[in-house]
Parts: structure tokens; sequence; C-alpha cells
DNA sequence: ATGGTAGGCGTCCTA
């Protein structure tokens, strides 16, 4: 079962690369990030056409998550649990049923945090917060979990092409990679870097040529629960997608489950 | 080199 997760920056815009990224990449199961878009709006038809089942948990102009599916999507949730107050759309899961066994799969945006320190910020350690516990709660569970998405954490030096730039950065402040490896040391494998010394990024900016100086960051995770990483075959990066035609800031990053 | 670019129903905000 391939998995992957992508950052579209926004589906009206992205609908043409989206298709191409879905039929190259051809994953059994995608998250999707910054769709931008209510629900009633997001483009679920040509998506189907390709066989993709979809739910979505959107916001008006902002963030949105969505899960798209080759096989059925059973108990979707939407909404990081831990604040009824939260209107931002930054969380959603689904089951996906293999022919030995289910997936949990969670899509997460988490928060930018930007700038720093600041309410954005304090709002980013307290979601942060909230996705462990909610982590805390799926690894009782004993059963594969996948949670993936933009976490807008740079884990390591190793994950930034130029680490100095980012000091200061609520991407980078140690309190944001505290909070990643206190998430990580749950018991949860970071499928990347769990197959790869290679830097894999998977954003680089719009500005200042970032692409064409490679000058990237790794945000873009797939966490496993053990019953998950006992299966992870392969990892990777499509970086054609951020070289295409009008393309997302992000490229998608995907894995290979042994769950048939 | 403290700029630069992109998307969204927006005369700025978020990234």
């Amino acid at each position: 079962m391939k998995i992957a997760t992508f950052n579209i920056n926004g589906v009206k815009a992205r609908l043409p690369a989206l298709l191409d990224w879905l039929r190259d990449s051809a994953p059994e199961v995608a998250v999707l990030q910054e769709i931008k878009s209510e629900d009633a709006a997001f483009p679920a038809g040509p998506i189907e056409d390709m066989g993709y089942n979809v739910a979505t948990h959107g916001q008006k102009g902002f963030n949105g998550v969505a899960i798209l599916s080759k096989r059925p999507l059973e108990d979707v949730t939407r909404g990081l649990p831990g604040d009824p107050d939260d209107a931002q759309a930054r969380w959603i899961e689904a089951t996906v049923s293999g022919g030995d066994g289910a997936l949990r799969v969670c899509g997460l945006y988490l928060p930018n945090g930007n700038p720093a320190p600041g309410p954005k910020y304090d709002y980013k350690l307290a979601w942060m917060a909230r996705l462990e516990a909610r982590a805390r709660a799926l690894l009782e569970t004993e059963a594969p979990v996948a949670i993936m998405g933009d976490f807008n954490v740079i884990p390591q030096p190793l994950d930034a092409r130029d680490p100095a730039a980012w000091t200061g950065d609520a991407l980078y402040l140690p309190q944001s990679r505290a909070a990643w490896r206190r998430l990580v040391h749950l018991g949860l494998t970071d499928a990347w870097r769990a197959l790869h010394d290679a830097p894999g990024y998977s954003f680089w900016d719009y500005q200042a040529g970032a692409w064409a100086k490679d000058k990237g960051i790794r945000i873009d995770h797939i966490l496993l629960s053990p019953q998950a990483a006992d299966r992870l075959t392969a990892c990777g990066v499509d970086r054609d997608a951020r070289g295409g035609d009008k393309p997302s800031d992000h490229a998608p990053v995907w894995a290979e489950l042994e769950i048939g």
C-alpha cells in the first residue's frame, strides 16, 4: 500500500498539477494540506473519476485537509481533539482496510507558528501538545497507524540546506524541535529518516530562487506506529512535482507499506 | 543580499 502526503497550497490553483501527480505516482492513499477550500467547493469529481474516494475537512481561504483513497474510507473524523474552540481545519482521520489489515490514516497541517514568539507560536505549541495526546491514544490501540502531513518542523540540522538561515524561525526553534522529539519518542518511526541518511527536502520557498539552488527543508513527514513501521519497505520524495508547471512550494512524500 | 513569490473571493493576510 503506497501512502503519500502533499501540501498542495490551494486546490483550485493546483488541480491540474494534483491530477498529474495522482496519475504519475498513483498512491493508494493520499493526504492533502492547504486545500484552501470549503468542503462544498472541493473539486472531488475529477479525483473520483481517477478512482479515489474523497473526504475533506475544509475551511474558507486558509488551511483545510483531505484524504483520498482508492479503497473505502471508514470512520472518518474531523478536527484534532483537545480544544472545542479551535475552528482551524488542520486534522482529519480515516481507516483504510486492506486485504490483510486496516491502516488508520491521519492527515495534518500543523500550524506554521511565525512570528515567534507571539500568539501564533503559542497556538503552534498548544496544537503540538494536543497532537502528542492524540498520538498517545492512537498508539495505545496497537494498530497500524500513519500520522502524516505538513508538520512545519525541521527536525534536525541535516533537514535544512542552510540551518543557520532558520535560526529563530518557528519551524526550527528549540521548543518546536523538542515537541517533535517528544512526539516521535512516544514510539513513532519517521519513515524517511528510518530509511535514508540523505536530507530529503520537501519544501522550497517560491522566493529567492530556493528551488533552483535546492535551498530546501524537510518538513513534510510520515510517522508510523510500530505495527505500521514493521511493514515499511520504501520511502521517497516526488521532487519532479516541485519542478513542474505552476507547482506547489511542497513536494509529495510517500511510503510503501506491506499491507495487502 | 532582511528581499523575494504565490494563493485567496482579498483593498491585506498567511505562508
